[in-house]
DNA sequence: TTGTACGCGTTATCAA
DNA sequence: TTGATAACGCGTACAA
């Protein structure tokens, strides 16, 4: 399979190497009769555009940077649909996603501006106070954050509203009368990052909780798996409540934490309450079948990547803080109201 | 924050422009003292070579393409640990990893072999028969398959050894007495789809359990989730079998299955066995911990990705089918020996 | 409506 | 040991 360029396909079309440029880019009125030359000719040889030497040439690389929390020893759970949805939202611009491990630090970052790899970066799994945000935000390279940090450096964020998302689960619980909530907190190296959404989820609901009237205790750091979830239990089971409802934040603890209720006979949904901050898809095949306040990974990538291409190509200016608002569903783990 | 050009370096280095460029790749003896003007310079301007410049030059993008199963319906999970080793394998040899998804069939293959985006392909989910495979076969980029298709067109095939991995599931249960098998299908749009890996681990392990003398039920197809592993576990409580083994090639039914059973009153490890063939965390974190041949998805990526150097890099001749073994570890679902 | 010619930032060849 | 200089393949300003 030999590769062609555009100077073949000119000979081919019987035209110069810069009408073949025009008729693909469209930036030139061509006449009917060549451009049918030309993309015959493009055909005839399934030419394709080498991306360096336009690139070179354009200044545009039509990639997109994508820093993924990889080997950063973080929850990577759930990271599959953004990666999907990114992919997709580049693909239907005729742009690739260019993948980079966030162990990498400042220097992905780096990398990708300073190497021309890519015309916007999209940077995941930001801390509260993130060091790659200095960086970030002093590159050519628009950037984009998934992630509200405490200081965005003026860059664009688009996130899932966890505030409101903390609301409306305690709301919930309020509503169906429980008379004294608990949170489940994250594992501890996910505090000790400091991810941006931990603090902005646990602080709207300790104030929601306020709101309300309800006392709130904080269960925390609780691990992966069964032994940690048991212990939660534990602390759950101790905690004297008439009922009793819990919030679970972390999307991996909340299967874990329904067996081992289960297993101390105490049954969400008859006994107490667990509403789970998770995707409709992970809370629907639950076991049981989980109320849940949904993390949108979906609709939070497609929003990014819509705030790249206006900032990149439409040039429209696209809300600097963009929280997409959460979804609550009932399901059974949650007792009736009273 | 400006962009430096190799010119700019030479300028304050007090050089030539192709100076710089064989101070970078060593391809030239450079004395000392240039070379360390040199990267004074690099240093003081944080320069970084020009990706599209570097590639269009030396006709080497130092990328990797990566087609990975998105949006063609397809079972996702577990494909996360490849997309991570690969990644980091790519890094440890400065490369990076550009994404295709696999919903747009050969056309990405094309798109990343004409555009010349990437120095070589990853190419996973193979069908048994694949029409990717003769585009990929024809393409200038060299293609390393993960999976073992049918016919591998002459390209480098990197997969877990399947039908070692049914010998030694069917083995176990042999070696444990048990005297009538179950193999749990996968669910119908895998088997439809007619996954590379499907059939080699079914006839494998046809003709092991044919060796062993154990008359062998096939329970196909089983869909994921809840309903689907509620009726496997009905028809395996209908089969007449004093120790009946199970064997569950699709990871992710694994869970449901033993819930279902668990829910008719049979226990994995006390009234029937189990063996299914997922990662060893996920089966150290099953409810309860399930005896297990192992995915080794970071092994296979590691290969793979060593193939993709020594065909680009080393020059070395890597086997056309490299094949990693799998292992058996005994958790508790499976009754001990008589 | 189309062609010519230059520049994008590297690598690599040929001289010195 | 180093410096000019010619590709690499495309986009686009300038001419016609």
């Amino acid at each position: 399979m030999a590769t062609f360029t555009s100077k073949d396909v000119a000979r081919l079309a019987g035209v110069s190497q810069s009408t073949v440029s025009y008729v693909m880019s469209g930036k030139r009125p061509i006449s009917e009769e060549t451009r049918r030359r030309v993309l015959d000719a493009i055909d005839r040889l399934t030419y394709e555009p080498n991306a360096g030497a336009r690139a070179l040439a354009s200044q545009r690389t039509k990639v997109v940077g994508l820093v993924v929390p990889f080997g950063v020893g973080v929850d990577t759970t759930g990271l599959l649909p953004f990666i999907e949805t990114i992919a997709g939202a580049a693909r239907a611009r005729d742009h690739d996603v260019l993948l980079v491990t966030a162990d990498e630090g400042s220097a992905g970052i780096r990398r990708l501006a300073g190497r021309s790899l890519c015309d916007a970066i999209i940077l995941m799994d930001l801390q509260t106070v993130d060091d790659r945000l200095a960086v970030a935000a002093n590159v050519r390279t628009p950037v984009i954050l998934i992630g509200v940090p405490a200081d965005p450096h003026g860059m664009h964020c688009v996130d899932l509203d966890f505030a409101e998302a903390a609301r409306l689960a305690v709301g919930e619980l309020a509503a169906t009368g429980h008379d004294r909530l608990a949170l489940i907190g994250h594992p501890a190296d996910i505090v000790l990052r400091d991810l941006n959404y931990v603090r902005r989820f646990a602080d709207a609901a300790r104030s929601a909780a306020a709101g309300h009237g309800l006392p709130l205790e904080i269960i925390a750091p609780v691990e992966w798996g069964r032994e940690a979830a048991g212990d939660a239990a534990a602390r759950l089971a101790a905690i004297d409540a008439r009922r009793l409802g819990v919030v679970v934040p972390a999307s991996n603890t909340v299967q874990p934490l329904l067996h081992a209720l289960n297993a101390r006979g105490l049954v969400p949904g008859r006994d107490l309450s667990v509403i789970g901050l998770l995707t409709d898809a992970a809370a629907a095949e639950g076991e049981p079948p989980v109320t849940n306040v949904s993390l949108e990974p979906r609709d939070v990538s497609r929003r990014a990547m819509q705030t790249l291409f206006r900032l990149l190509e439409d040039r429209t200016a696209p809300p600097l803080i963009d929280l997409i608002t959460p979804q609550l569903t009932r399901r059974q783990t949650v007792l009736p109201g009273p």
